[in-house]
RNA sequence: AGGCCUGUAGCUCAGCUGGUUAGAGCGCGCGCCUGAUAAGCGCGAGGUCGGGCGUUCAAGUCGCCCCAGGCCUACCA
């Protein structure tokens, strides 16, 4: 066993940890510990491997490390794969940024080959970025193991699922104005889109155009979204809404619009000179926006009816561009509007839109204001405020654009997934509603991205007019079967574009060659096939069989539309069922003051903490944050849980130190005989712990597992160590002090075990000095340990119950020494206690302790106050509210109004149990109902709290100063000991020089106390002549001289 | 617009099926203890338990309404 530093650094710690488990294959020797057992079936979410962690990211690992290593502890093997999300736009964007790429044509003129090469690298060398940061933050993970959602096997998986989407008949495309992101060029599904609404302000125009019937009557028209006038093909109004039409006396014309949008005509001076239902105006023809645009020749524009119009916002005559709005689109579609797309996928308008052909759409707003300006069509123009969708990625602004698109229809799946949904343990439980209310609301699944590196969608449309069938494959044997060149098929480095779009098919229905779509996946597609892709569904059968289903995931909330959701989709679409069984879902990680960490703003780097903090620390305040809110984190909340795990090495290294004096056989069998009542008390605490981590545990509730053992902490540190300190050195009673270090070594080890999931270093270290040194055939590791089990023995709920008796008792005691200003090292004379049975037995059977915590002479327990308190009476109001309903307030007025004497006389008639007569009242009254309260009397401390009375007898005589004088001396002589630099077992030469009479007298008379205390095996009563350290003190106002030398 | 979560001391959070005077840690002030000694303990100040109404003998806890923050969903033009 090494000596261990009073004072930890964790960091240090936590390196050389990591050193050993490398060195000694600690986690490869686990594995094959548990080969064989029962699956923990558990499966990690797979992480974008494409920048490196921020402490955030660090929770959900923490958490699944954690709850991996109890599992393990409990005799689970474990899939201990950690996987990365490797493909998609995310990928791909910053794959642009580091090539100084603009957009779609760069990468096209680069090279596709060359790009993938690219986005792979970067995969590569952020997976092993994680990878190094996950191992720092102590998991244990089959590293070489990990998964990649880029690999051909995950592909081919993805291309069954799509392959039996199609058998389904889900599979189709269509056109449909999507959220398109300009700069990447593509366009989003929904679960992309959540969240990504900003508040931002745009410039919104209210245009005004002529009516053809009569171009002195103009309709008010507003929008947000100005570049999109440009493809305006009609107005809608609510046919059973109020219309007005105006006329302010500078006009040339009169204005239309709803008559609850009338405050835009504020200031305008206005007058309402018609009113009309928007029904009269349905049919009307008017003027287009941009009339001089060629791609608006020949559109026919007119007023049509909608009934989702409303005039909250703008003028409740809305602007229909069915090629720039998915409702707009669909209101075209029922009522035969031909749209208009006017930008191309880089967002810049097509040829045939006048001068703003060649721009970009979100560039143009003050022009468009411009142009209307002079044509006398712009009513006003004004800044506003409102939620618009972002790119997810790139954060640049969306806008909507009609494309054809892949889609899986959701029809019907969606029952299937609520049922299968239903069946899944959600926790917090909420989240199930949340995923039931998500798959209420999912449209179809738009699974293709108009990109470059990602899953290549298997679909292969016929070009031939008369067929135009769509082939579907489902695996490399399919596609080789129908390659025109099945060569091509085998000689595929990778399946990513460019090669796969190489191979050519025969259609399945008329044996045409036939090209792949050339669109890749969503990336939720590849995250999705993960449960069967990495549990041998395709190719293990017997692997399958005992990874799937999967128990238990552990991922941040927004996962519900994500993971989770591609995961239940794929799992009810192949297996008809969930493909987990149970979720712990938690929030987001964010700065101390709450601020949201992210990539470009504020962001504690994972490394940072790791290296200022530990990775200890951070799993602890991981782990002690319940999931239902963000998790705090920062280095002033670091530092606490450092202090909590300090409090754990102080009891450590306390121990070392003894035990490397004494060499103790802690591990060797208790002696129960020679257990002394805090010894017992102290295996009924571990044993209580065993048990309340384990509950909690296997609750997947951390914060539980965290508070149980910082109040474990506590009581062992605060407690046990502190009145059994003395046992551990110059004790003469070898059965006692083996006992001491029996029961507190057995404490250490309960408590690493237990604690081992949430701080995996700072437990092995402290099992590797001590535990192994006092046991060397216990397991190498704390991790390779069973999970404990509270010995029968140990447990004693009744001592526990004793001893937070005395420790109320103390402390009341310890509460008046405080009020009386009497130091705890002044000897007092004598206490009384007075208590129920239970606190009776509680006190005797501790008398000592208690005498020797509070340095009373005498501890007297009594049966009543009589001598020093009076009693009086209240009402216990669990009783007394069932027993006299409405009547208690008055009962308790009653009694609040008595004088003390007629107080005591009721009290003590109460104390016998017998009913209570109280004046002003008819009835007798049961005792039960009453609450009793002690009132001290004259001239004494006294103090009570939950049945327990303590006083103290605060007189002094001159022994009792005597002796208070002396333990003041001895504590000051052991401070000048370790300000000399002396150690714990240095014997000394003593010197106490002073004319103080009673101090002459106190040291005279304890003398051989003195002397053992200190370790002095000489005390002169003249200063030394070669003094270590000499100096003056001055011990309650007495002069004295203290000099001490090492001796030998 | 609808739904969900959160709201308890200056800060971070406990508070079980309603029960006497609502707790802990940090921070602050004052003491104390210590052969774990740059730790530890006690006491004190600090609360309209977000607000209101209701149910009840009794509400931080249950119900309804409102406010604030966060999130999710939505035909957010």
């Amino acid at each position: 066993m090494q000596r261990v530093p009073a004072k930890v650094d964790f960091v240090a710690l936590e390196e050389e940890i990591l050193q050993l488990w490398e060195s000694e294959n600690f986690f490869a020797k686990l594995k094959q510990q548990v080969t064989g057992k029962p699956m923990f079936r558990f499966i990690d979410g797979p992480v974008t491997a494409n920048n490196p962690m921020g402490v955030h990211h660090a929770w959900g690992r923490a958490l699944k490390d954690c709850f991996i290593r109890y599992n393990v502890m409990n005799g689970k093997d474990c899939n201990f794969q950690n996987g990365f999300d490797c493909q998609g736009l995310w990928v791909e964007v910053e794959v642009e940024k580091q090539l100084g790429f603009q957009g779609k044509p760069d990468i096209e003129a680069h090279g596709l080959d060359k790009f993938s090469h690219a986005c792979r690298d970067r995969v590569n060398t952020f997976a092993g970025v994680i990878t190094d940061q996950s191992k720092r933050l102590g998991q244990w993970m089959d590293w070489e193991d990990s998964y990649y959602t880029h690999d051909d096997r995950n592909i081919r998986g993805i291309w069954h699922f799509l392959k039996v989407c199609s058998d389904n008949g889900w599979i189709y495309s269509k056109a449909l104005p999507m959220p398109w992101c300009a700069r990447c060029g593509t366009s989003l599904s929904e679960h992309e889109m959540a969240g990504s609404y900003k508040e931002m302000t745009h410039l919104s125009i209210y245009g005004q155009v002529p009516l053809l019937s009569d171009r002195s009557r103009r309709l008010l028209i507003w929008t947000t979204t100005p570049w999109t006038l440009s493809a305006n093909v009609a107005a809608a109004v609510h046919p059973d809404l109020d219309y007005i039409e105006v006329k302010a006396d500078d006009w040339d014309h009169t204005l239309i619009l709803c008559e609850g949008a009338k405050k835009v005509l504020a200031g305008t001076g206005a007058a309402i000179v018609a009113r009309f239902k928007g029904s009269d105006l349905v049919g009307e023809r008017y003027e287009t926006f941009h009339p001089e645009f060629k791609m608006q020749t020949g559109v026919e524009h007119r007023v049509v009816p909608w009934d989702v119009v409303d005039a909250a916002e703008g003028s409740g005559i809305v602007h229909i561009a069915p090629g720039c709005g998915k409702e707009d689109y669909e209101l075209g579609k029922e009522i035969g509007l031909e749209p208009i797309v006017p930008i191309d996928e880089n967002g810049m308008f097509f040829e045939g839109f006048g001068v703003l052909s060649g721009k970009g759409a979100a560039d143009v707003p003050d022009e468009v204001a411009a142009i209307l300006e002079a044509s006398g069509k712009l009513f006003k123009a004004v800044d506003y405020d409102h939620k618009y969708p972002v790119c997810w990625r790139c954060k640049d602004p969306l806008v909507f654009r009609l494309v054809g698109e892949w889609f899986i229809s959701c029809d019907e799946i969606r029952p299937r997934m609520k049922v299968a949904a239903a069946d899944v343990q959600w926790k917090p439980a909420f989240m199930g509603a949340r995923m039931q209310d998500w798959l209420d609301n999912m449209g179809d699944w738009c699974i293709s991205r108009k990109r470059y590196w990602g899953l290549p969608l298997p679909f292969y449309v016929c070009a031939d007019e008369d067929c135009g069938h769509l082939t579907v494959i489902g695996s490399m044997d399919q596609l080789r079967e129908r390659a025109l060149d099945p060569e091509k098929v085998d000689a595929l480095p990778e399946l990513h574009r460019p090669w796969i779009d190489d191979v050519d098919i025969h259609c399945e229905k008329c044996n045409k060659p036939v090209t792949r779509v050339a669109e890749v996946g969503d990336c939720w597609l590849d995250a999705g096939i993960v449960p069967y892709s990495t549990t041998g569904f395709f190719d293990d059968p017997e692997k399958f069989e005992r990874s799937y289903p999967i128990e238990w995931v552990c991922e941040m909330r927004e996962q519900v539309r994500l993971w989770f959701y591609s995961m239940l989709f794929m799992g009810t679409t192949l297996s008809d069922r969930s493909p987990y069984e149970r979720v712990l879902a938690y929030e987001r990680g964010v700065g101390e003051d709450g601020t949201m960490f992210s990539k470009t703003g504020y962001m504690i780097r994972f490394d940072e903490a790791a290296d200022k903090i530990g990775a200890d620390a951070m799993r602890w305040l991981y782990c002690r944050q319940p999931v239902t809110s963000d998790v705090r984190f920062g280095y002033a909340a670091g530092e606490l849980a450092q202090r909590k795990l300090a409090g754990l090495w102080n009891i450590y290294s306390f121990v070392v130190t003894y035990a490397l004096i004494d060499e103790p056989d802690c591990a060797a069998p208790l002696n129960m005989d020679a257990l002394t009542v805090t010894d017992k008390w102290m295996l009924a605490r571990s044993a209580e712990l065993i048990e309340k981590t384990t509950a909690g545990y296997q609750d997947y509730d951390s914060p539980s597992v965290v508070r149980e053992i910082e109040s474990f902490l506590d009581d062992i540190s605060n407690w046990y160590v502190r009145v059994n300190r003395r046992r551990f050195w110059k004790n003469e009673d070898a059965a006692n002090q083996a006992a001491a270090y029996g029961v507190l070594y057995r404490a250490i080890k309960t408590l690493c075990l237990v604690l081992a999931p949430v701080a995996p270093f700072l437990t092995d270290s402290v099992w590797q000095n001590l535990v192994r040194s006092m046991e060397p055939d216990a397991a190498l590791s704390v991790h390779h340990h069973a999970w404990p089990t509270a010995p029968a023995e140990w447990k004693n709920a009744d001592l526990l119950v004793r001893t937070e008796t005395v420790r109320s008792t103390l402390s009341l005691a310890l509460n008046l020494r405080e009020k009386a200003s009497l130091r705890v090292r002044q000897p007092l004379r004598k206490m009384f206690v007075v208590g129920g049975e239970d606190c009776r037995v509680a006190l005797a059977e501790q008398a000592e302790l208690v005498k020797s915590e509070l340095n009373v002479k005498e501890l007297e327990i009594v049966d009543g106050t009589a001598d020093f308190m009076r009693a009086s009476l209240g009402l216990d109001f669990a009783v007394a509210g069932r027993a006299l309903r409405k009547d208690v307030g008055k009962v308790k007025a009653l009694l609040g109004g008595l004088d003390d004497d007629v107080q005591a006389t009721i009290a003590a008639v109460q104390a016998t149990g017998a009913d209570v007569q109280l004046p002003g009242w008819d009835t007798p009254l049961p005792a039960n109902i009453f609450s009793r309260k002690e009132v001290a009397g004259e001239g004494v401390e006294v103090s009570a709290a939950d049945g327990i009375t303590v006083a103290l007898d605060t007189e002094l005589d001159d022994a009792l100063r005597q002796e208070g004088l002396v333990r003041d001396l001895v504590r000051k002589i052991q401070v000048l000991r370790k300000a000399s630099a002396l150690d714990v077992s240095d014997r000394i030469r003593l010197s106490l020089v002073t004319e103080e009479s009673d101090l002459v007298a106190g040291i005279t008379q304890y003398e051989s106390l003195i002397s053992q205390e200190v370790l002095a095996i000489d005390l002169a009563r003249e200063t030394l002549a070669d003094s270590l350290a000499c100096e003056d003190w001055e011990i309650m106002g007495r002069k004295v001289q203290v000099a001490l030398s090492r001796q030998g």
